[in-house]
Order: structure tokens, then sequence, then C-alpha cells
DNA sequence: CTTGGAATGTCAACAAAGCTGACGTATTAT
DNA sequence: ATAATACGTCAGCTTTGTTGACATTCCAAG
């Protein structure tokens, strides 16, 4: 079967193209599943998948700028301007000019954008936790190893400044 | 740290709310990367994500009818018939009535269809085999268990129909 | 003190890709 | 015959991304 003809040996076996395939079409199904929480919970508000990107990062680190977030997000500052504006009209983030330097905004949370947050969060962690069950602590390492093997090194190096911060 | 007061051991260390965190931002991260080869192959193009996945499908399971597509794809019909309308007119996907139900139309792709296929799913391909060598056999084995776990119910059939075709 | 560049915000216009609702047409099933 | 199914299509709307242009504010360097 898959005749490629050579028989690398059992060590290699998961490098195939098959297994490659199935690695990515598990991405692809396992996604929709994880943002599947957020976003029905958001459809009910004038929200999408957007503010929550935005609430989550602002959660993480409280204080950040319009450009830490933009680098974050990977998106232009006119389509995070759009959402941010949002949140600001509705009076889930709060924006603050900087002391040191005054042309950044500082961006905080106000209680009701962290109640939104804690609300989006609970539901994805409830997934994210079910699934680590099933799978075992072992399995969830590998998890891990396996996603930051696939993140772009800015990304990376994203992702570890925000383990950085309490983690 | 994190002195949530209660410690309920080593064995379950994995579910606290940090450690799903981080997940959930692994997740998030590393989906960017998932997405980044093809998408930027794409861009030359007048096509996006939405082809990249029809093209996907068509080739995993050629002949494939449009309701199927639709099932495994998610999305409405019209969203699906404009891309496929595109990719029909290009000369990249092939369209033949059924032969028993002549209702029904069978899915195929092209030499020129499967010439792009094999062009993403290279790049795609390169950038998970990269990441799985990177991470090892065992990592890759959790990898996997976690995301079938995170799937939601349906989405999980189809995964596992998909697997059943070849794998 | 002036000026260049950086950070931010905003306007306009547009595109991709999703959605709903309605309707038409074959074809099959009851 | 009639109902249901599979598919296509038109119209209109939303979210979220994009460029490009331009104003403001402010830091820093000359």
């Amino acid at each position: 079967m898959e005749g490629s003809g050579r028989d690398t040996g059992n060590a290699l076996l998961f490098l195939t193209d098959e297994q490659l395939r199935k690695g990515i079409e598990a991405m692809f199904f396992a996604y929709r599943g994880f943002t599947a929480d957020p976003d029905r919970i958001l459809a009910d508000m004038a929200y999408g998948r957007a503010h929550h990107r935005a609430v989550h990062f602002i959660h993480r680190s409280p204080g950040t700028t319009v450009n830490n977030l933009l680098a974050m997000l990977g998106v232009t500052k006119q389509s995070l301007n759009r959402v941010l504006r949002a949140l600001v009209a509705d009076g889930l983030v709060r924006n603050e000019v900087g002391k040191r330097d005054k042309r950044e905004r500082h961006l905080y949370l106000t209680p009701e954008g962290d109640a939104l947050e804690r609300q989006l969060s609970d539901a994805q962690r409830d997934r994210m936790r079910t699934a680590y069950r099933a799978a075992g602590p072992e399995a969830v390492t590998g998890f891990r190893q396996v996603l930051e093997a696939m993140m772009d090194e800015e990304m990376r190096n994203r992702y570890d400044a925000l383990k950085d911060l309490k983690g």
C-alpha cells in the first residue's frame, strides 16, 4: 500500500505522506471545534472572532499597546482599529494615553470586558480540558511540542513572550 | 504562584488553567503557521483558503458530491457554489452528472487542479514534516490524540470517514 | 527650535468568504 | 400525482481582512 518503494523502518513511519495528511486534516477539523464554542457565544452579540482575539490578548497582557497587539494578531491597524473602536464604544475596553510616551495607547479591559473574556475563555478551556483529559498528560506534551514546531519563527517568539508573563 | 489553594497532585497538574491557556494560545499561533504557506501560494492567484479546502477534499475523495463536500466543509451551498463555480470555470474541477442519481454532481480534479493541489499540499506537508521531525514520533501520537478529542462529534465522524478511505 | 520619523487614528474603497431567504429545475421517491 | 432531494442562482447582508491617503501627536536628533 502507498507504494513509495522504500520502507525506512518503523522509526520514521510517522513521516509518511499518509501520516502527514492525517495530521493536516486533524488540524483542520480540530480548529473548527476549537473556535466553535466562543463563536456560538459571540454570535448572539454583535461580535466575532476578531473581538475575541483582541479581548483575549488584552486580558493576557493588560496595558499592552496597539502596536504590540497588532504584531500579536498579525493584522493591519485599520482592521484592528475597527474592532477596538467597537469594544471601546461598548465599554469593554479602556484606552489610556501612555505616560512615558504619549503617542502610545495602553489597553485595558473594563469589568464588563473582563466578564466577556471569562465567559469566552471558560467555554474554550472546557473543551480543551475535556480533550486533555481524554488524551492524557503525555499526549498533551506531544501536542504542545508539535504545535510549537509548527509556528513561524515570529509567532513562536510572540508565543514565548506570552509564556514568560506568568508561566 | 497561581495560588488556587488546592494542589491535586502532579498527575492532574496538566489540567491547570495555566496549562489550558498555553494550549489555547499554541493552537492559535500554530494554526497561523499551518495556513501560512498555502495562503502565500494562493495569494498570487485569484484564490483563497476556501478554494484550497475544496480542492483538498475533492482530491481526497474524487467523485464526491456537492452535498458531501458541503457537510465536510460546514458551509452553505451558496458559499461553496461560488468557490466551485470559479474552479470549474478555470478548468481545475470537473463536474459530472451522476449515473445512478442524475440530480447529483460528482466532482473531480482536472490535471490542472491536481497540479495545484499538489503544490499546496506539498507546502503544507513540508511544514508538518518539519514539525513532526522536530517533535518526534511519540509527540506526534499525542498531537493527534488531543486534536481528535477536540473535534465536535460530527466533525470527528467526517474525519474518521476520510481515514477509512485509504488509511 | 525645527524637523524627521514613529505611533496612532481615521476615511474611503474594496475583496474574500461566510450568512439568510427566495426561487427554479431536474430527478427521484412515495 | 405529489412530495422530497440535489443542485444552482439571484439578491443582499455581515465580518474581517486588505491598500492607500492623510492628519495628529509626540519623541528625538540636528
